[in-house]
RNA sequence: GGCCCCGUAGUUCAAUUGGAUAGAAUGACAGAUUCCGGUUCUGUUGGUUGCAGGUUCGAAUCCUGCCGGGGUCACCA
């Protein structure tokens, strides 16, 4: 369990406190704190619900006594009242203030290297098909993610697999050799992805019509499907693939390039990148070995000439793992590669895959199985599952052309940003290239805070109309508040390493204002919200703690003045607490991915 | 049908993992600027947490059963 540094100051107190009372040792799991309710008077609360079997004595009496032993003990602690079972604690403005000289000395947003080595996969897409909106929430996610687990200290190597063969492609590739007439992504002015997927679309297109052909001509419908022409085709381009044919390899690479090429354009733009790729053409060959040697081990066993693992005892089923002519599986090469990857990263503590919740119960028996080969790391296995997002039309489809396309939002999140911008004028010292920097910066902002806000197991509603959005609960408010504290900080001649220090009597004379304390609050659970992000690989609780920091920092300057201050002392303060907010909310939008400008 | 996930203000999402009177944003309406950036701030409005039981000091959260939505159940990937 993490502490903040005040938990860890109050911890043994509490359980001095309970020992010398009632003579019981008090486990530290046990004591539960939350933040005071803003009903109430309080920084931090007790529940004392859980101590009362131990002290014997009802709610209040318990919660007023432990409350009057430590307030008598414990320098910050000073005062507190009883609600119930809650113990509301007042902590002294001597702590806040203490805390917040120290934010000035030193990096209090950094945690110290774990050593440990953690690989993310993300992204993972097909070449025959351009990103959609789905692999948005896909890359910003293990983006946001990888980022998070840096800060928390760990070593991150981001890795994307890219599914690069199959048949799939070869639709493609025929497709283009049927009607292409030698169009390439140069000749034809678009990029090389979203040409490889409209020969996609023109194979589907191809394929229906002769079907219909072969229905007219009074074949049945399956065998029309089985036996129209193009996919005959497809199929024989698979196998010469597979036979090494150099002509198809020739193309299959050529336009595997294009698609790349289209990829990584997207990827730069949504400012996300990769330590290394894996490509199925290379590890579907994997795996196989390790099949049959968990056959001779007996942990598979073989039917009909496959060889199949019984999950059965765990809950789940059957399933094969090599078919009968001793090919492999999905679920084979993905026991393979699992294994390389721990073989190539020597150390590696963990590995995350990012792939949606339709594969929930593909993962659930791939852990199982390396579980079962015997593999000590196979419980650092973890699934960055996701929910599916919908539009308000409802599902995307590919077939009926629902799919929104993530060049294609990307570009409307920054002309609306642009649009928006040009209205309110505020830049007309800037230069195009400045302005177009900044709107792209402050479209992505929109869209990645847009679909990483939200828990990210949960399927969730994309609303283009709410995502290009720049006020309330928006990536672009965050930004403007940032924006916003740097042109105080300017005007104030102060650079954003403002410090303060305890010992100023001009600080310690005056008490801290509601407004400053709340903010001061926030800043102080950052690290514990952040370590939080890192454990449940969630970075929507940091983006909502951003959002509420900056909240309560627009309400505390909306209150309070920082230059317009007389008190050097106060002053002082204010613009070092405006420093710290300007940092805070800096680390939490690199967390997830997201750059803030210093005037927008 | 088996298994898995989800049902919270009109809408989109929260809820410190079992804690206090379930909070934000958005929408609508009403306000605030001798001010450091009005892309701001304050207020009003809005809830039988799908339904019914149960567990206990306490349930949106855990258990059971219904209802509704989604996913998944290939010798596909």
């Amino acid at each position: 369990m993490f502490q903040d540094r005040l938990q860890a100051l109050l911890v043994p107190a509490l359980q001095g406190a309970f020992k010398q009372l009632y003579g019981h040792d008090l486990d530290a799991k046990a004591i539960g704190f939350q933040a005071t309710r803003p009903e109430f008077e309080g920084d931090v609360t007790i529940n004392v619900f859980p101590f009362l079997k131990l002290s014997g004595k009802g709610p209040e009496q318990t919660a007023q006594a432990i409350g009057e032993h430590v307030q008598a003990n414990v320098a910050v602690v000073e005062r507190f009242n009883v609600v119930k079972g809650f113990l509301n604690i007042v902590i002294a403005d001597s702590y806040w203030l203490g805390f917040m000289a120290e934010a000035g000395e030193k990096d209090i947003l950094g945690f110290p290297a774990t050593g440990k080595k953690v690989m993310v996969e993300y992204a993972s897409p097909n070449t025959n098909k351009p990103l959609h909106l789905g692999h948005l929430r896909n890359i910003f996610l293990g983006y946001s993610v990888s980022r998070i687990l840096q800060a928390a200290g760990h070593e991150v190597v981001k890795v994307q697999v890219i599914n690069d063969r199959g048949i799939h492609i070869c639709k493609s590739m025929i497709a283009w050799q049927k009607f292409g007439n030698g169009e390439t992504p140069a000749s034809a002015g678009v990029k090389g992805d979203k040409l490889v997927g409209k020969y996609y679309v023109e194979f589907d297109k191809a394929y229906k019509a002769e079907i219909e052909a072969l229905v007219m001509s009074g074949k049945t419908k399956e065998e029309a499907e089985k036996n129209a022409p193009i996919l005959l085709e497809a199929q024989e381009m698979l196998r010469k693939w597979e036979a090494n044919d150099t002509e198809v390899r020739a193309l299959w690479e050529r336009m595997n390039g294009w698609c790349y090429a289209g990829f990584d354009e997207t990827y730069a733009r949504a400012g996300v990148d990769f330590d290394k790729n894996y490509y199925e053409s290379q590890t579907y060959v994997l795996g196989k070995a390790d099949v049959l040697d968990g056959l001779k081990k007996g942990v598979f066993y073989e039917k009909d000439g496959a060889v199949w693992v019984d999950n059965t005892a765990e809950g789940l089923d059957e399933k094969v793992l090599l078919r009968r002519d001793g090919t492999s599986v999905y679920m084979t090469q993905d026991i393979g590669t699992a294994i390389k990857r721990f073989e190539e990263y020597p150390g590696l503590s963990k590995l995350i895959y990012t792939v949606g919740n339709e594969q929930d119960y593909h993962f659930k028996v791939l852990f199982i199985i390396l579980r079962k080969l015997g593999f000590s790391w196979a419980d650092e296995l973890f699934h960055l599952s996701y929910g599916m997002v919908d539009l308000p039309s409802g599902k995307m489809k590919s077939r009926e052309g629902t799919v929104v396309d993530a060049d294609d939002i990307i570009d409307e999140v920054v002309s609306e940003a642009r649009r928006m911008g040009e209205e309110l004028s505020k830049l007309d010292d800037f230069s195009e290239v400045e302005k177009a920097a900044l709107y792209e910066m402050i479209g992505l902002a929109a869209l990645k805070y847009f679909l990483l806000k939200v828990d990210p197991k949960k399927r969730m509603l994309f609303d283009p109309a709410a995502s290009i959005d720049l006020q309330g609960h928006t990536g672009p408010f965050i930004q403007y508040t940032y924006a916003r504290i740097k042109s105080l900080l300017r005007k104030a001649g102060e650079s954003d390493d403002q410090k303060i220090s305890q010992s100023d009597d001009a600080l310690l004379a005056g008490a801290l204002l509601p407004e400053e304390r709340t903010v001061i609050k926030l800043l102080h659970q950052f690290p514990a919200v952040l370590n939080e992000a890192a454990t449940k690989l969630d970075p929507s609780s940091l983006a909502n703690h951003a959002y509420e920091l900056v909240k309560a920092y627009n309400g505390f300057y909306q209150a309070i003045p920082v230059m317009k201050e007389e008190d050097a002392g106060k002053r002082a303060f204010r613009l070092a607490l405006s420093a710290a907010v300007a940092k805070t909310t800096k680390k939490a939008m690199w967390c997830l991915g997201i750059e803030v400008p210093e005037r927008m």
